[in-house]
DNA sequence: ATGGCAGAGCATAGT
DNA sequence: TACTATGCTCTGCCA
DNA sequence: TGGGACAAGCCCGGT
DNA sequence: TACCGGGCTTGTCCC
């Protein structure tokens, strides 16, 4: 009768691929059989204490018994896990009965992960050892279905596990990777996008097509020509994109359209551009960069069309810090460099004050003439500005 | 970025 | 059986 | 007048 | 944020 039971919720809890992994286990166990009691505690499936306890005590089998299972924790100490971090990240995953972690390192081993890099997977998202086998091989082939090799995955699973695991919805996967091919978005585009904003992946589609929509519907309102090719267009200049709210990308789309006077083409322009990496700021970063710019440069002398000028040639300038922008400023101007030169070559504002003010020096010494020569030559790699000097030193010397 | 956080939805426990 | 409380997962958002 | 060697400038995109 | 360098065009000096 007991025995029936169990047998029962065993076959209707554990999900086909956790099946396969237990026979795999119990083979695969005996190398650090050493460590634990019995090959059926590694696995942390307790069935002899459940046996016992079952009929006694329902509660104390089931995963939400408000204590830690022991013998998982047991397991994930002896995989090299950091019990305190995964604690602290998903509490509950460490109370949970079946769990799949045995499972989740062989199949990573499997694939090339260390040891040492499966325990900091399992340390950062804890949740990860409740996917299945079944599920984490469909997954990984959906994965593969984008990169050439499986070390490729791993690294990325090593720099965020969370991408990987945080959702267990594989048709929603799935969909997602047909949706963004079906945009137009090219193989190295897919691959760019799934290595460097990974989470893309796990957004739902639905919220993937939002974006897409967003952004098609803000190009007809702008007055573009082709909507899906503007789309197309700001993902792959900024692989972020899909991971913003469509609120926050509305709201700093609207706050430069009302900051200065662009117009819509040129708007259009800057942000399929160079400029699709100012949608990625946070709203008040954004106004407030913009604002402090603003500012400093009005107090420069400068016009407000000078100001839109830099925006659009160098957007870049709205990430760097108004503090560090403002010291920057006037370190070149105290050399004696103007505004206007500024405003031709803001490359320049790419290197840090301290390499800036290093050249300026060296250059001085030489009695470099910037008003004849310009300003490229602060806007150089580091190899490359050191040869220019020497062989202005040459010159200079005969 | 990624880790933290919050809300919604779901499953289970408890009465 | 019905209803509530509790806890977990998933998704999305923030910076 | 042609052409080739070398430097500079410019535009990219990639960490 | 700060930095790097490839690759292309243009300019210039010399034979």
């Amino acid at each position: 009768m007991v025995s029936r039971h169990v047998l029962s919720l065993m076959t209707m809890t554990l999900v086909p691929g956790v099946r396969a992994l237990w026979s795999l286990h119990r083979t695969s166990v005996r190398a650090i059989s050493c460590f634990v009691a019995s090959p059926t505690h590694l696995f942390s499936v307790d069935i002899p204490r459940g046996l016992c306890t079952i009929s006694a005590n329902t509660s104390e089998l089931k995963p939400l018994a408000g204590r830690e299972n022991e013998l998982l924790l047991e397991s994930l100490t002896f995989m090299g896990v950091d019990v305190k971090m995964a604690r602290q990240r998903q509490p509950g995953v460490l109370r949970k009965f079946i769990t799949n972690e045995q499972g989740l390192a062989n199949f990573l081993h499997g694939k090339g992960a260390s040891r040492k890099v499966v325990a900091s997977i399992i340390s950062r998202y804890p949740r990860a050892i409740t996917r299945t086998g079944e599920h984490l091989e469909q997954r990984w082939a959906l994965w593969r279905g984008i990169f050439k090799s499986d070390q490729e995955i791993i690294n990325i699973l090593d720099r965020s596990p969370e991408s990987f695991f945080r959702s267990s919805d594989n048709d929603n996967l799935e969909k997602n990777i047909v949706f963004l091919s079906s945009l137009g978005l090219d193989a190295k585009d897919l691959h760019r996008l799934l290595t460097t904003a990974p989470r893309t992946f796990s957004n739902s589609v639905e919220l993937n097509r939002q974006m897409v929509k967003f952004l098609e519907d803000m190009s007809a309102e702008l007055g573009g020509q082709d909507h899906r090719q503007f789309a197309k267009a700001v993902i792959s200049r900024n692989l972020y994109i899909l991971i913003r709210s469509t609120k926050r990308v509305k709201a700093n789309i609207d706050f430069l359209k009302g900051s200065f006077n662009i117009s819509d083409p040129e708007l259009l322009a800057l942000l399929q551009g160079t400029g699709a990496e100012i949608l990625d700021l946070s709203n008040e970063y954004l106004k407030r960069n913009l604002k402090r710019l603003q500012e400093k440069m009005m107090s420069l002398g400068c016009q407000k069309a000078n100001v839109k000028k830099l925006i659009i040639c160098y957007p870049t300038v709205l990430f760097i810090g108004p503090d560090t922008l403002s010291s920057k400023l006037d370190c070149l101007l105290k050399r004696g460099i103007s505004m206007a030169q500024i405003l031709e070559k803001p490359k320049v504002l790419e290197y840090s004050t301290q390499n800036i003010t290093q050249r300026l020096e060296e250059l001085t010494k030489l009695q470099y003439d910037f008003k004849k020569n310009g300003i490229n030559i602060l806007d150089m790699s580091r190899k490359r500005f050191d040869a220019k000097l020497e062989r202005l030193a040459l010159l200079s010397d005969e």
